[in-house]
RNA sequence: GGAGAGAUGGCCGAGCGGUUGAAGGCGCAGCACUGGAAAUGCUGUAUACGGUUCGCUGUAUCGAGGGUUCGAAUCCCUCUCUCUCCGCCA
């Protein structure tokens, strides 16, 4: 959420930068900027009427006195309740422009309405030799260890089951990612997979993209779509965190639930897109003024999983037009995919600023009082495009190969073949 | 799911219709005392929003929402959460 006080006093600067994303905004902050000033002469006109009712109230110091003013605070009284229901009214009205409006791009941002105007930072790794690579899920399959068929007769389209040594990759691949954020001094969460419509809106997933969650029915309570959301939330209880404790750097693993509304016909096969998916997710809260180098400090651990695991992968800079709604900034890692002959996402790392923790009220305590945490996440990584990556990129003509820092996970496999 | 008890500032805890935004204590900060510290003493110590001549000042907030009243932390209603007991259950 922007800062009503600051598009009150910036209302120009701010449209600009919010065009960087889409020009639809600019109309939104002209009307909050309408409607605030509005409230702010109806909220004056209150506040008199209140505080004459007040001093007349405490003008009273028998049974006799309060007849006199009797009539005179009932009149008050209604002057009061027309002009606050006229106040709770435009509130309802700002709150419904400004839920809807995405966080300011952050000056380093570069230009652009979509991701053809991404900027590639860097690249890293070697991409494999593979005369003809073989996707991840004919690899998978002719191996055994993976299913979609049943699965999609148990449960339904875009849903897989790990079998076998499938099974036993895909938990190897969260207890690694997780004991590396932990011992990167990263504090191990394990969050519940449901979580309250509250904090949804808190992150940014609500109230704009509720088709793309799943929602309980009869409760106010989702699936979650990744552990951002009960990790970010989780010191949103009204108490501001003491400065000596910042940064906090959390970690989870938890499954991740999205209805991918809107992406029919996209990676219909293999497990690039699933409604359901494994993920390890880092979330970092931090005083403002140190949230541009944790933000350095997120991408690095996420690419530290990939380079332990050897997985070529390029690190991309996200234009103004194509980074996610509560994101200043944003990073995506992609990891190749060799029968894809392409770089896929497998990381996005976000620097949510302020936006996140003014909706959430997420502060901590300064001299100076209280003041907005900043807030990061990022995945480190997405556990199913992990496990689909390592098939590709160390296919055999016979199985796969695991690399080398997975040995201690899998009882000293070194490579997956048919049995 | 049934029965009961409770929710007050960073923490503990008083208040149960008016000078209480809230006693008292703890904690914390500053000052004094000290060679330094402890102990002691004094002073200060919620948040949000608005106005401001930037000194202040108005309003709201005692789990949340609504009601009664000239006036509500205090009375009434609804909801949420916590604790105890019973039931059920991985």
């Amino acid at each position: 959420m922007l800062d009503l006080k600051y598009i009150r006093q910036n209302p120009d600067q701010i449209k600009q930068n919010i065009s960087r994303r889409s020009e639809s905004y600019k109309s939104d902050i002209d009307k909050i900027f309408e409607l605030d000033e509005q409230k702010r002469k109806l909220q004056k006109q209150a506040d008199a009427f209140k505080a004459e009712r007040n001093s007349l109230s405490k003008s009273v110091n028998s049974p006799e006195q309060a007849e006199e003013i009797k009539e005179k605070v009932k009149q008050i009284n209604q002057e009061i309740s027309g002009l606050d229901s006229a106040l709770d009214q435009i509130d309802n009205q700002i709150k419904d422009i400004i839920l809807f409006i995405p966080n300011l791009p952050h000056l380093s941002v570069p230009e652009g309405k979509d991701e053809s105007q991404n900027q590639i930072v860097k690249t890293w790794g070697n991409i494999p030799n593979l005369a003809n690579p073989k996707p991840h899920w004919q690899i998978a399959e002719e191996l055994g260890i993976l299913d979609f068929e049943n699965t999609a007769r148990l449960a339904g389209a875009r849903l897989a089951t790990f079998i076998g040594w499938g099974a036993k990759l895909e938990r190897a691949l969260i207890q690694f990612m997780l004991n590396e954020a932990s011992s990167a001094g990263y504090t191990e969460f394990a969050p519940p997979a449901l979580i309250s419509a509250k904090t949804l809106q808190g992150t940014g997933q609500l109230p704009k993209f509720a088709e793309d969650l799943y929602h309980l029915e009869g409760t106010d309570q989702y699936l979650i779509p990744t552990a951002e959301v009960p990790l970010t939330g989780f010191y949103a209880n009204g108490k501001a965190l003491s400065e000596a404790e910042l940064p906090k750097r959390l970690c989870a693993y938890t499954p991740c639930f999205r209805s991918e509304a809107g992406a029919a016909g996209r990676d219909t096969r293999g497990l690039i897109r699933q409604h359901q998916f494994d993920k390890v997710e880092l979330v970092h809260l931090c005083k403002p003024e140190d949230s541009e180098a944790e933000h350095e400090k997120l991408v690095r651990q996420a690419e530290n999983i990939l380079e332990k695991l050897n997985l070529p992968y390029r690190r991309v800079l996200l234009c103004a037009g194509d980074m996610g709604f509560s994101a200043a900034k944003c990073y995506d890692l992609e990891v190749w995919f060799p029968s894809q002959n392409a770089y896929r996402e497998i990381s996005s790392c976000s620097n949510c600023t302020d936006f996140q923790a003014r909706r959430l009220n997420l502060k901590f305590k300064n001299k100076n009082g209280t003041e907005y945490l900043h807030t990061l996440n990022g995945s480190s990584l997405a556990v199913g495009r992990t496990w689909a990556a390592l098939l590709e990129n160390y296919q055999t003509p016979e199985g796969f190969l695991i690399p080398e820092a997975l040995w201690p996970y899998l009882n000293n496999q070194k490579i997956i073949v048919k049995n």
